[in-house]
DNA sequence: GCCGTCTTTGACGCAACCCTGACGCGCCCG
DNA sequence: CGGGCGCGTCAGGGTTGCGTCAAAGACGGC
C-alpha cells in the first residue's frame, strides 16, 4: 500500500485530494501547515508527499529543505504561483515535480504515479531483497525475519532499525543517521534508544546476544550489520 | 560530466537547448526523430533524455516505451499538447516529467537538474571510495579498514585522523591542520596528541610500526600518507 | 474502560577511550 | 662536545559511552 502525505491549508483541496487518493486505494495522511507536515512525515514515513507551497506557518521551500535533510521521499509541489523563479527555487531545494493550480486531477495522479514508480526499488530484477546470515534471514520486501524455520516477531521500531542496518549491510551507520532515519529528523542525541533497541534485536536474532556477530558496535561512531 | 540526449524535430528548439546545456557544461547529443533517438540512447547511455512528443517518424509515447524496455534513464517530455490525456499517457508510459511548450528555459533546466539529482545514487554513482596499500585497505564509505583479511578496529579519533590523512593521500598535512580537523578549531599546538595517535595508527596498520612506510613524519611540519 | 503491547525513560556496572605526564632517543645547532 | 628541541613510546587515571534491567508512560484493540 502506497502512503501519501497531503499538505495544504485549503480544506477543499485537501478534501478533493484525499477522496480521489483513497478511492484509488492510497493510504492518505493530511497536514494543514508545515510543522505538522514535518512531524507527520517523520512519524508516518510516506512514500510520496504532495506539498502546497502557500502554508500559513512557514515557507514551503523550508518544508522541502526540512524533509530533504533526512529523507529522499518524492515531493510533488502544488502552487498557485506561476512564476518561473518559484519553480526553480522549489525544484532546486529538492522537490521532484511542480504543478500549478488549478490542476487537473488526472494529471496530478499521473505525476504522482510517476514519482512513486521512480522511487521504487532500483533495477528491474528483484535480487537483493533477501539477506541471509548463518543464523537468520531477512526479507526486506515481505518485511519478514526468519530464524531456525520460524518467523521472528519484530515491533515496528525494531524492524525499522533492522531495515536501515541491513540496507547498509557491511557499512557503518552513524548513530545520528540511525536516529534520524528511524525516529525522525529531530532526534540525534538520544543514543539510549539505540542501545535499548539494539539489545532487543540482538536478543531476538543473535545466537549469543552478549557476543554479537552480526550487529556490531563501533564505539563512539555507530553500528554495523555484517552477514 | 552529465550527458543529455535532446530529441526534437524543430531545429531552433534543439539549437536553443544545446546552447543552453553546453553553456552549463552538460555533454549533449541531439536527435531529430525517434529512431535516431533510440539508437543514440543505446550507443551513448545518456544520464537524462529530453524528448519532444511530436516526432516525424513515430509516436513519442512509443519512444518512451522503447527506452523503458531496457533503461530507467530519466525522461523529460516536451510537448505542445496541453491536453490532460496526453500527459497522463506519457507519464504512465514511463516519462518522469512533462513540460508544455512554450516553456521557460530556467524552469526546464531546473526540472532537468531535479531529474538528474534523483537518479544519481541509484544509477551510475560509485559510492565506495576504497584506498589500497600493499598491507591494508581503507574503505572511506563503509568506515572500514582491512588488513590481512581481517577487519581492524579503530577508535573514533584514530579513524578521524586516518580519514584526514587518506583524503589527502600523498600530500603533506600540517600538524595544525590535523589538530583542527580532528580535535576542533581551538586546538593547534597540542602536537603530543598527534604523536600518541599516530603511534597507535602505525601499530595497528604498519607492518613494522617503528619504521613506517605509509604514515610518514615530516619533522617540524606534519604527516603524510603514502600508498 | 480495561488490558496488553510497544515505546520511552532512568539507573547502574563495566569496559573502552581519551588525555596527560614522564622518559629515551636522534638530530641540529651552538 | 654538550644542550635543546622534536618525535616516539609507555602506562596510569578520569571520563565517556555501552549494555542491561526495570518500570513508567503512551497507544490501540476488545
Amino acid at each position: 500500500m502506497t502512503r501519501v502525505l497531503v499538505v495544504d491549508d485549503e480544506p477543499q483541496i485537501v478534501r478533493a485530494l484525499v477522496i480521489n487518493l483513497r478511492a484509488r486505494t492510497y493510504e492518505v495522511d493530511a497536514a494543514h501547515d508545515g510543522a505538522t507536515a514535518l512531524r507527520l512525515a517523520a512519524a508516518r514515513h510516506p512514500d510520496v508527499v504532495v506539498l502546497d507551497l502557500g502554508l500559513p506557518d512557514m515557507d514551503g521551500v523550508e518544508v522541502i529543505r526540512g524533509l530533504r535533510g533526512w529523507t529522499r521521499v518524492p515531493i510533488l509541489v502544488l502552487s498557485a504561483r506561476h512564476s518561473s523563479d518559484e519553480k526553480v527555487e522549489a525544484l532546486d531545494a529538492g522537490a521532484d515535480d511542480y504543478v500549478t493550480k488549478p490542476f487537473g486531477m488526472d494529471e496530478l495522479l499521473a505525476r504522482l504515479r510517476a514519482a512513486v514508480r521512480r522511487a521504487e526499488p532500483a533495477g528491474g530484477g528483484e535480487d537483493d531483497v533477501i539477506v541471509e546470515t548463518g543464523e537468520f534471514t531477512v526479507d526486506l520486501a515481505a518485511k519478514k525475519v526468519n530464524r531456525a524455520g520460524k518467523d521472528v516477531r519484530l515491533t515496528p521500531t525494531e524492524w525499522h532499525l533492522l531495515e536501515v542496518l541491513v540496507r547498509n549491510s557491511g557499512r557503518l551507520v552513524g548513530q545520528k543517521q540511525l536516529l534520524r532515519e528511524v525516529w525522525g529528523p529531530s532526534y540525534g542525541t538520544e543514543t539510549n534508544y539505540l542501545r535499548v533497541y539494539m539489545a532487543q534485536l540482538r536478543r531476538k536474532l543473535e545466537a549469543d546476544p552478549s557476543h554479537p556477530k552480526h550487529f556490531i558496535t563501533e564505539p563512539g561512531m555507530g553500528y554495523r550489520f555484517e552477514k
